[in-house]
DNA sequence: ATAAACCTTTGAGTTAAGTCACAGGTCAAG
DNA sequence: CTTGACCTGTGACTTAACTCAAAGGTTTAT
């Protein structure tokens, strides 16, 4: 079991942001203390890491929020309501793997231009780099209620 | 010629979200009409195109500046920095796109779980899903100056 | 047994990224 | 030649996600 402190060095963030994400419903420590320390567990860690993982690639709290409270009832198997959401986020997921696919294209494009030599004068800019084909930009404005 | 307006609904943003783009460095508009008013180019919409899309994959304002600011300059070749922050830019790519993949693999795994059948009772969870492999959490506090 | 280093709660402050409000100028249509 | 939809600037407000401060309880080390 970890102690706040403990556990928010081990994952490099601040005491507090772990309370915050407490008091938002992203992360319950699994005990207390008897003197009312909070306690994490090896799978608290995981969850934190986990969380940390999704806010690295652009996910809010939200739906971070959404994607830990995806659970399959196993008892009553609510599992279209769940599926509609997985899907839902792995239509989101895909979406940011293919634009990051391009970024990587552009930037790599641009790297090796970059030193090559003379030659290299038509990419030197990320725009130009990007291939043109903008048509896929993509708006969403789920509106879960926060917190 | 975008005016402010067109360029926001196009691009399904807010009027006040390019004024602050431009504020911030981000976006200028090519031109201004005789009364002031804002006069995007087909340019200045790839631009914005870019910076929703790199918003999209979890950039800050402060890197797609950075990222904007990377060009050539032709005549003093100053490729050496240029390629020191395309490289470290595509280094960032690249880790999300690896922790992405794996957000991928395990909503995949989940979905096809879901309405598969009551085998799936292990890979109930996001957190069951993934690989356990959560050794190569990453945590960058870069601390550029923001505008 | 007392200081230092931890923890508790509550509540306020900060930063990034917008978003809104206001007072007024511009422009196309009737 | 005015009405309505658009634009201008400045500045204040909002939201998400922390981050800090204050007042006090707990644990460990001397």
């Amino acid at each position: 079991m970890y102690r706040i402190g403990e556990l928010a060095k081990a994952c490099k963030i601040n005491n507090d942001t772990l309370r915050f994400y407490e008091k938002n419903g992203l992360l319950r420590p699994s005990d207390r203390s008897d003197s009312g320390y909070r306690l994490y567990s090896e799978k608290d860690k995981e969850i934190l890491q986990f969380i940390l993982r999704a806010k690295g690639v652009g996910f809010s709290l939200a739906e971070i929020r959404e994607l830990l409270s995806i659970e399959v009832d196993k008892a009553n198997n609510a599992c279209a309501d769940v599926k509609e959401l997985v899907d839902a986020k792995l239509l989101d997921v895909e979406q940011k793997l293919a634009e990051l696919t391009r970024f990587q294209t552009s930037l790599t494009r641009l790297s090796e231009a970059c030193c090559g030599g003379e030659e290299s004068a038509e990419h030197c800019t990320i725009l130009a780099a990007l291939e043109s084909d903008t048509s896929q930009v993509r708006h969403e404005h789920h509106h879960h209620e926060a917190s």
